[in-house]
RNA sequence: GAUCCUGUAGCUCAGCUGGUAGAGCAAUACACUUUUAAUGUAUGGGCCCUGGGUUCGAAUCCCAGCGGGAUCACCA
């Protein structure tokens, strides 16, 4: 048996594992294995010889003749393991010792523990073991960071690059990652809580959507072979969630996995998580008093508190929370005042401001550009930024006392965006008409502008009780209770570019040779490549066949001229 | 898309003005019955990201490509 394509120490486990084999022991064994203790439980309630079963990894171990320690880790954490050779084989034979626990077993195995706790001559909280079972056979090596008596950890496993691509691994090797994700969990629990006892109902909306509405984003497109049509992943909810108001819930929230195709960077992943909720007969100013008390209630529940360290500020998520309406925050760190401006005063005020601005801007998005330049990043406590330009907001109310502002809040934490509410626009012809302003923005050439949805209009027209509508950046906010700059350390697997396997063919010299050319050419024609190799017919056709074969390269035939490309 | 940084053993990283590829951990063998970054002795392990170029000679210098990261641009 060879394995030419693995590492030794690869090899030498699968060695190890036929050799389990050998001596009757499935190193896959499917019977249920009856933990009763975890680490974390068995250091914070020690009691000195209780017996206990439990079951983990095995991620150190430290032999010393006929006795030995290991670590296990559960899910948990981690617990030191004692072996003695004597207890353990208390006859002739010691091969379960011997070969078995010091040979046969490798860092990563799961093992299944049986035995009692006690304490070590130096203190250490530990469990005793009577028997051992091995549950899962690990055939490669984990990275195997190591923590020093002063807490510093060496060789750490921290290339992002392998970290994200193979998160089991870093989950295992990683506490703190795990821990940015059990945080996670419970910030969505948190909310689930604070909704449903608020008595709303979760629910589910389609993620395939025939016309991607509900704000202004490129989607992905697929297509649906029985109907044959194109569907877009859902870029947002909110159209939908909206039609069950109309149908008579009063509240109702989606966590909604949504997807942009959009560029990606710290934060911004291409599907990522919204969480969206409407209430009706309610309106914006509500919500706000509800977003306060949401966040509050979710940091105490996550960190245990509410203040939130990130990176060089410290954060405050206890209600309540600065509102700024959009003009004031304008004229706060501009002094430039955007009541009754027209179009041309705004462009020029902002071109004034050193902002690029062009032709195809409306209002609307003029203010949002001096806003975002000028005084979106000086908002680093909660605050809510209010009553948003019309043009802006095309789902949104106009604001009871000034026709050409909306009822909108946007709660800005560290200079960004995480949650975003409105009184919900519930008049069908306004809504029909904001529609059409926003297809005449798509035709002055704003490709964010949002689609017509007429199944939503005929909805709308059935009746929405008044209702306000908040939605959140999941994935920012945990940003924001974890500590963590970039959106992939918040999601278990961030998007990355497909790895590609190096071809595993090994060519000929001729072979290699026609390759080489291609790699520089990238597409040429047959006959001209061709004339670049001295070479046999013969031996130019079993070359390019075999390169065609594997798929390295391609010939196609276009207007009867025959092209050799790279693939 | 632009710029900068980066790619060496299973992991973390050295490798100078070009000259036979190094350490720690992990692995293998031996010793060791309460250790804890266990210890001691010995051993094995490399397409130095890929392809070109310069050179007597390239992990090292140059060019191109690929992957990753950071910053910026774009994008809620």
């Amino acid at each position: 048996m060879s394995h030419p394509e693995l590492s030794e120490q690869e090899i030498l486990r699968r060695e190890s594992l036929q050799k389990l084999r050998d001596l009757g022991i499935d190193p896959y064994p499917a019977a249920l294995y009856p933990v009763d203790a975890f680490a974390a439980d068995i250091k914070a309630n020690f009691e000195d010889g209780k017996q206990v079963c439990l079951a983990g990894r095995m991620l150190s171990q430290r032999i010393m003749g006929k006795a030995s320690f290991a670590e296990i880790q559960d899910a948990s954490g981690r617990i030191q393991v004692y072996f003695n050779r004597d207890e353990l084989c208390p006859g002739e034979d010691k091969t379960l010792y011997n070969e078995v626990f010091k040979k046969l077993l490798d860092l990563g195995d799961f093992l299944g523990i049986k035995g009692h706790m006690f304490k070590t001559q130096v203190g250490e909280i530990s469990v005793h073991v009577t028997e051992f079972q091995l549950l899962s056979k690990s055939l490669r090596p984990l990275p195997l960071p190591k923590t020093d008596a002063a807490g510093i950890v060496h060789d750490a496993f921290t290339d992002p690059e392998l970290r994200y691509r193979q998160r089991y691994v870093d989950l295992v090797v990683n506490r703190q990652v795990k821990d940015v994700f059990i945080k996670r969990t419970k910030l969505f629990n948190a909310m689930r809580d604070f909704f449903n006892s608020a008595g709303y109902m979760e629910v589910e909306t389609p993620v395939l959507q025939a016309i991607p509405g509900g704000a202004s984003a490129r989607p992905f497109i697929t297509h649906h072979n029985a109907l044959d049509i194109p569907l877009y992943m859902r870029i947002a909810n909110e159209l939908y969630l909206k039609r069950l108001i109309v149908g008579g819930f009063d509240g109702v929230y989606e966590f909604s996995k949504n997807f942009r195709n959009e560029g990606m960077d710290r934060t911004h992943n291409p599907e990522f998580t919204a969480m969206e909720i409407y209430v009706a007969y309610k309106d914006y100013n509500w919500m706000m008093d509800f977003t306060e008390q949401l966040l509050e209630h979710c940091a105490l529940a996550v960190n245990g508190t509410t203040i939130a360290q990130f990176g060089e500020h410290t954060i405050d998520f206890k209600a309540p929370y600065k509102r700024v309406t959009m003009r004031q925050a304008i004229i706060d760190f501009t002094g430039f005042d955007i009541a009754g401006k027209t179009e041309d005063e705004l462009r020029s005020a902002a071109r004034g401001m050193g902002i690029e601005v062009d032709e195809t801007m409306g209002k609307g998005k003029l203010i949002d550009e001096i806003f975002g330049e000028k005084c979106e990043g000086n908002y680093i406590q909660p605050t809510f930024i209010t009553d948003y330009p019309k043009e802006m907001s095309p789902l949104c109310k106009v604001h009871r006392n000034d026709p050409s502002l909306t009822e909108r809040f946007e709660l800005m934490v560290c200079g960004k965006e995480v949650a975003n509410a409105y009184s919900e626009l519930n008049d069908p012809i306004d809504q029909r008409e904001r529609f059409e302003e926003q297809l005449k923005l798509q035709e002055r050439g704003d490709d964010e502008a949002m689609f017509i949805d007429q199944d939503f209009l005929r909805a709308l027209e059935y009746g929405m009780p008044p209702t306000s509508g908040l939605g959140i950046g999941m994935d920012r906010l945990i940003m924001y209770l974890t500590n963590n700059a970039s959106i992939q350390e918040v999601l278990f697997f961030p998007q990355m570019r497909p790895e590609v396997q190096a071809p595993k063919v090994t060519l000929n010299e001729t072979e290699t040779a026609i390759f080489s050319k291609m790699q520089q050419e990238k597409q040429l024609l047959l006959s001209e490549l061709r004339t670049h190799f001295d070479i046999s017919n013969k031996l130019w056709d079993t070359s390019l066949k075999t390169l065609t074969k594997n798929q390295l390269l391609a010939v196609s035939k276009e207007d009867d001229l025959l092209f050799v490309k790279l693939l």
